[in-house]
DNA sequence: CGCAAATTCGTTCTTTCGGGTGACGCGCAA
DNA sequence: TTGCGCGTCACCCGAAAGAACGAATTTGCG
């Protein structure tokens, strides 16, 4: 969001210098105020509606990428990209872990149903994110379908 | 839509008309094209800004259809169950927070992106929650795959 | 206009997550 | 035998998430 802000203002000075360079260059005429004012208007009206177009909408994140086949089943086959999970290094505990994340389980019911402590699963948890490049467990399982590594 | 526009029209007029008013009569110096194109600039920009926020959201209000036209195909249309979304009392807004949620995106994420504060996102997430008998937001995001609330 | 729904924002508190670090045991391959 | 990958566990700490209130404001509709 401060960075959003800190954009648009520098956008903005940009924005303005230009004009105003365009302005003492070709509009120095009687009625240039009014010119100025509509194109300064004009520019960040539109410059406004597609930052606010722009923001309002979610933009891919993760490593996306990857096309890929698609099953195109109508029930759902899933098959387990094997070699994605090599590429990435996830071990097989590792991914049960991701697979009951997904479940939206929490860490500590997923202790239990693995009979392992709440640590355990942290710790494995922390190293699948990193290795999906994922920074939250809600984005970890996004990224994890779309690699074709959970159902 | 119509009224807006409208409105948007006379109110830049106003301002334009207002602004060199004030330009004219108390700016009078030197630099006053600076502080008259700031002024213009910063008004646009925010009504632009406000603009284009209102004009991108109405593209899914409305009671259940909706539906859409498919996009490409890509072996998953997604057809919203606009049905199911009124049979829980999920809002419209409730429903943008979900996706988001299900995109992967932190609360304070979400808030910024939307330019709500974050009190205002998890109050709404927490009403989905309960609306979806969910206790964790991964729990909520399968829960609303499911039941075709989310692509 | 008035009502109900929807949206927004706030505060406080508890729980859960996630990062960081270190450590131990086991099996397997060099 | 030693090194390495894997799974396990512990502790600390800060940030995020969620529950549980209350409340102002906007909006759609009769």
């Amino acid at each position: 969001m401060k960075r959003t802000v800190l954009l648009y203002g520098i956008t903005g000075g940009l924005l303005i210098a230009g004009l105003k360079f365009i302005e003492y260059r070709f509009l120095v005429v009687e009625h240039s105020l009014e010119i100025y004012g509509g194109l300064v208007a004009l520019v960040f009206s539109a410059v406004g509606l597609w930052l606010g177009r722009r923001l309002t909408r979610p933009a891919e994140t993760g490593l996306a990428a990857v096309a890929g086949a698609a099953p195109a089943s109508s029930g759902e086959p899933f098959v387990l990209d094997g070699a994605r999970l090599q590429q990435l290094g996830i071990t097989p505990r590792e991914r049960e872990i991701l697979e009951l994340i997904a479940a939206g389980l929490s860490n500590q019911e997923i202790a239990d149903r693995l009979f392992v402590t709440q640590n355990t699963v942290k710790t494995h948890a922390s190293r699948v994110f990193e290795k999906l490049n994922a920074r939250r467990r809600t984005q970890a399982v996004r990224i994890a379908k779309a690699e074709r590594l959970i159902p």
